[in-house]
RNA sequence: GCCUUAGUGGCUCAGCCCGGCAGAGCGACGGUUUCGUAAACCGUUGGUCGGGGGUUCAAAUCCCCCCUAAGGCUCCA
């Protein structure tokens, strides 16, 4: 038997005349019947059921509750419908199967049976979420061996978690023991628990409140989902970690910058095929008769920039760096805080490698430098790979040098089979104040988009060769804010005072005059500061100090200068400063400079977008 | 997209169950205070109760639809 299982707004129909010389008696000809809030089952009775019509009947009746239970459907509409299938029963078999799964079905829900034999107009409005529309074959076999035969054609990947030392340690996700025992940190057991799907009931990611009360980053509900407004302090974290990928990306590694589009034509076919990827995850818009998709990576531009450059064995690797501001339709329920967006900043690395040999060279250094990056972020995270199991086998030594470099065992997966463009690709998994991981830092080697997309460089011999690419990103800029908060958040559980990292602090020194007669000081003092390369402002206000001094904890300002009559006098000069977390401590100009440079380290420091007197900002938030 | 929960001055929230004058704290504004390491004092201002429809003499409160957010499901090339 063949079903057509919809979930339906409603359903009408009416028998118009009859289909068969002996169709079902009715008395509803011509009248038309809806039914509300409904399982439609269009059902085709076929010739291999007529053997045993009760055991089919009994299948049917099951899966069709199955499904109405998880879709919460309480009435379900029995629909005869012959065109699912070519080899169909007797017409008196298929009423006989009919009429028992009906009968099956009542007491559990409220069944109605379409009339069986006749010409039939309907009108159906389907719901349209994902378990809306199914389709199954019945038979008289028990169903579990269709299971698991639909298991069998999608084989399963393996896990294991490799260890530095190049140890291996099988995990069975349907066994937690043989994972929970593992002698490894905090955040690789909980990645693999939530890959396991061992989810316990979590509250709200806590960075989703915290970069509101921060005035960093806030909805815009003049939008769409899951694109936000960036206030000026978040929108200084932003720039700041854009600086630092184009560090790494640009100085460091040298690779090209470009630009390309974010809007492209749907009728060139290897756009069309990039889009064909993504279904229905691209926003689409029409432009003067035109359709247009935006992108969701750099990867449509960049590939056609690729396709029409002239490339010779002597200049790869080649690498190719874009900021690539991206744009991917999520479901509306999956949109979460910075940690799922519709919009979203992709710093994006793409090497184009003349063989494995030399893309697994590349892999090697982006690896490397990926994981100093994630390490200079100062947050806790694990390390995942997928890798396609051959090509697992074949170079296992060279995963554990790639583990050294990260100092820690990774969880890995190891698929039966090229199920996707890559062969390999590993991630940086943040695990959040609530248990969730999100993924930053990957990086994947694909041997199969060169040749698609036509992306060749000449060889020694004067052969056109396809690349081999590394598709690569930094981590979306959002969801590192993202990572950052839940990584304050965590702290604040464990009794530390939640803080930024230095670097990405908003305002790092905040200098607070006792009374108005000293404020003139206190804004030398910050422009002093200012001046050094650090973000420094003045609150100027007509409080008390110790309101000040509350404003500026609540704020997470690392650095706080109290100034009054002993400063300004003192000499030689002495400074006296609050450090987060370190409470008060004494100081000169030079030792403060000094502080902060120790911890800014040699990442990005952008100046303040910010007013220095604090009574010229205003509120955003 | 589905299920559940929530939406009340700029912010955090009370009021809703059981319909009867829309409340508090913070902020902002005005004034007093000139202050030394986590909230000085007094006053003023500010609300289409997320939006729309319905029931009612009367709706923040009850009913229906929609929007937005969070959790779960599904999804995550």
């Amino acid at each position: 038997m063949r079903l057509l299982l919809i979930h339906a707004d409603y359903i009408e129909f009416t028998a118009l005349e009859p289909a068969m010389p002996n169709p079902e008696r009715i008395e509803s000809q011509g009248k038309k019947e809806r039914v509300e809030e409904c399982l439609v089952a269009f059902t085709t009775v076929e010739k291999s059921d007529e053997e045993s019509p009760e055991e089919v009947a009994k299948n049917a009746a099951s899966t069709i509750l199955e499904h109405a239970a998880s879709v919460k459907a309480t009435r379900v509409v029995l629909y005869p419908y012959a065109h699912l299938s070519s080899s169909l029963s007797r017409p008196e078999s298929a009423m006989e199967v009919l009429k028992k799964t009906e009968d099956a079905l009542r007491g559990t829900v409220e069944a109605v049976r379409a009339p069986f034999g006749w010409y039939k107009s309907f009108e159906i409005k389907c719901k349209g979420h994902p378990l809306s529309e199914l389709s199954r074959t019945i038979t008289a076999a028990a169903r579990e061996k269709a299971a698991e035969a639909a298991e069998e054609a999608a084989p399963r990947s393996e896990f294991l978690v490799l260890t530095p030392e190049g140890e291996e340690f099988r995990i069975d996700f349907a066994s937690p023991e043989t994972f929970l025992s593992l002698k490894v940190e905090p955040p690789l057991i909980q990645l693999i628990k939530n890959e396991a799907g061992m989810k316990e009931e979590r509250g709200a990611p806590a960075h989703v409140k915290l970069m509101k009360k921060l005035e960093l980053v806030d909805y815009e509900p003049a939008s769409d989902i899951g694109h936000f407004r960036f206030y000026p302090k978040g929108t200084l974290i932003k720039d700041s970690l854009e600086e630092l990928a184009y560090d790494i990306a640009v100085r460091d590694l040298r690779a090209f910058k470009i630009e390309t589009p974010f809007l492209y034509r749907l009728d060139e076919p290897d756009i069309a095929d990039q889009a064909e990827k993504f279904r229905e995850k691209d926003y689409r818009l029409t432009v003067e008769k035109r359709e247009f998709c935006l992108r969701f990576a750099g990867d449509f531009g960049l590939f056609r920039m690729m396709k029409g450059a002239t490339m010779s064995y002597r200049q790869l690797p080649i690498r190719v760096y874009e900021l690539s501001p991206s744009f991917r339709l999520e479901q509306s329920g999956e949109c979460v805080g910075l940690k799922r967006l519709r919009n979203f900043t992709m710093p994006d690395l793409h090497c184009f490698c003349a063989d494995l040999e030399q893309g697994r060279k590349e892999y090697a250094e982006l690896f490397s430098k990926y994981t100093r990056l994630t390490q200079s972020m100062e947050i806790e995270y694990a390390v995942a790979f997928r890798v396609v199991k051959y090509f697992y086998e074949e170079h296992r030594d060279w995963f554990v040098s790639l583990l050294k470099m990260v100092g820690k065992p990774a969880l890995i997966e190891l698929l039966p089979e090229m199920k996707h463009y890559w062969v390999l690709k590993h991630e940086y998994q943040a695990i959040d104040s609530v248990g969730g991981n999100t993924q930053l830092v990957t990086v994947q080697l694909d041997i199969e988009d060169a040749a698609r997309y036509g992306i060749e460089y000449t060889d020694e011999s004067g052969k056109r060769r396809g690349c081999i690419i590394l598709h690569s990103s930094l981590g979306s800029i959002e969801r590192w804010m993202g990572a950052i908060l839940e990584q304050a958040a965590k702290d604040q559980a464990k009794g530390k005072p939640p803080m930024l990292p230095v670097w990405l602090s908003p305002i790092q020194v905040r200098v607070i005059p006792v009374n108005s007669t000293f404020v003139g000081f206190a804004k030398d003092l910050a422009e002093k500061v200012a001046a050094e390369g650090f973000r420094a402002d003045v609150d100027d206000r007509e409080e008390s100090v110790s309101k000040k001094i509350r404003e500026a904890e609540v704020d997470w300002i690392p650095f706080v200068l109290v100034v009054g009559e002993r400063e300004a006098l003192s000499q030689p000069p002495s400074l006296s400063v609050r450090i987060r977390g370190e409470g008060v401590k004494s100081t000169d100009f030079p030792g403060l400079i000094a502080s902060l440079r120790a911890r800014v380290g040699d990442r990005p420091c952008l100046p303040s977008y910010l007013p220095i007197m604090l009574s010229m900002k205003p509120r955003f938030a």
